[in-house]
DNA sequence: TATATGGGATAAGCTGAGCTAATGTTATCT
DNA sequence: AGATAACATTAGCTCAGCTTATCCCATATA
């Protein structure tokens, strides 16, 4: 495959190298598996590439000549360097590791406060988590499990359904009292609304489905503060800046510590939500289905629940 | 052929190398001259080897991965290595040198004063001589033709007769006014004799054996100086310490210069002589057969006479 | 928007380089 | 003189690596 002016098959240089290394075919031949004559006729082979003897044939050895030491003393640093780097890459990949993506406001709200027990469960598992600000941006490349919010479609990949889209609006319990009560979604109007930019992610819930789904008219005159992540919006959120979408599982902590009022009659859901992704290739891999295993268990998972 | 636990198949780390060079696997191919298939494959193998990616695939090309760059900075730099040593060697074999082998004896009267006119009529040949006290010292390892006394029996190897041989008692032309007139055998015995070890060559003709082909008893009183090779022998006459045995070819010169007188009446034949030996497997080599035929056609050879 | 292009991925079948087992040869060693 | 070890050679087998054909995908172009 090399260039035939260049090069003779590499293997023939492993097998020249061992035997210069061993001064003897017949120790080379056990050191790389195989027999004496199959190095013999390489040795031959390679001798012929070059026009040149590389060894001279001793009793019970071989010695080499001037070229052989010359070929020699290059071949053997090169495959120690080789040998070492395959190596470090093997023992890189040996070490059981696991690269999973998801989003911001996922990564944030969901699995970072929940991670810390598979550290626990599985610490020989090194886990390296690649973040991007919205699903759409994740890449699946050098990626084992990815959580991304989707509707579940895939092409040559498995996607288990993590958590099913759940929305309503959400606000501080200080706005709450300000502009409240809010019995219907018109009422609403009376806040500012806080919403994501509408390029950000268009798989995502946002204000005029949600009223669309209540069957109530979303007027474009209302004051409505842009974000371009969800995380960011959240905290405006909690800050009192105005009505939020509160999605499940994500926002329930907050909830739980009442930095977040849910309005939950105006909650709406969808055949959208994270699922837990890897490659139909990785399906087999004893890391991806424990971890992927683990988040199904968790509390705040449809399956869990 | 490697231990696999070890390496994989080295010609898959060239693949990879080219590709990570070229950044697109139908360059690699183009200069491995193959198929972008077959070097997909392969780095698909190295990958599955590794267990680990080397490439990301990216729209028309491929992008190295970390571990892809780690490997590739280590192949790179050892491939080029490689190259450069096997380029050299090869090099160093395509110009046309000629390993030469004979004694000294034969080195010093017969090839050196000729040797000149090979080096003016093929001066890109780089002829390398090597001598040793006597043709039986010569061992053929990495010699190209070898110009031997021998009975021309050389299993394995193409032996060319040069020189048959002739014998006959030489001595300095003062030596003959002292010692002389020599008209038979006998009368020899009157001088001192110069003789080579009997262990040095017993193929070459002797005093014992020149006598009897003559059919006269030699006696083992006579005054004999012995030596371990034929050139000091030679001097030996020259300088008149005695009558030595002189071989046709060598001792030609002198004879011609008037520093020895041949004793032509006592000389004798066999079927010895100087042949040009090469390997079977040297036949047909163009240099072989040029030098070969040179010494064929040299005045004071069989075959130019 | 439809089509063209370029380049990697995959499948299936072919083939010869590399291997193996058997044997020959040679140079010691006992 | 016979045994031993180790390289060289031969002949036949086989499968890794190659090729051809095709698919798939992401642009680029008209």
């Amino acid at each position: 495959m090399l260039s035939e002016n260049d090069m003779p098959p590499l293997q023939m240089l492993a097998v020249f190298e061992s035997s210069g290394r061993h001064l003897s075919f017949t120790a080379a031949a056990r050191e790389l598996g195989t027999t004496q004559p199959a190095v013999s006729q390489q040795v031959k082979a390679l001798e012929e590439f070059l026009q040149t003897p590389l060894f001279r044939r001793v009793y019970r050895g071989v010695e080499l000549t001037d070229e052989g030491h010359i070929l020699l003393k290059t071949t053997q640093s090169s495959f120690t360097e080789i040998r070492k780097v395959i190596s470090y890459l093997r023992k890189k990949r040996t070490s059981p590791r696991l690269n999973v993506a998801t989003d911001f406001a996922f990564a944030a709200y969901w699995l970072m406060p929940r991670l810390p027990e598979f550290r626990r469960l599985h610490p020989q598992i090194e886990l390296r988590l690649h973040t991007a600000h919205n699903s759409v941006d994740i890449v699946m490349q050098d990626i084992d499990v990815a959580i991304l919010f989707s509707d579940g479609v895939h092409k040559g990949f498995v996607a288990n359904p993590l958590i099913s889209e759940r929305v309503f609006p959400i606000c501080s319990p200080r706005l709450l009292e300000e502009y409240g009560p809010f019995d219907s979604l018109e009422d609403l109007s009376r806040a500012p609304l806080l919403k994501l930019h509408s390029d950000v992610d268009e798989k995502w819930m946002n204000w005029e489905r949600l009223f669309e789904k209540h069957q109530t008219l979303w007027s474009p005159s209302q004051s409505v503060m842009e974000f371009d992540n969800y995380t960011l919006l959240v905290q405006a959120a909690i800050a009192g800046q105005g009505v939020a979408l509160g999605w499940r599982s994500l926002v329930d902590d907050m909830i739980e510590q009442n930095m977040l009022v849910p309005l939950m009659d105006f909650s709406v859901s969808s055949t959208n939500g994270y699922f837990a992704v890897h490659s139909q290739s990785m399906a087999e891999d004893e890391v991806v289905q424990t971890f992927t295993n683990w988040l199904l268990s968790q509390e705040g998972s449809d399956s869990a629940s």
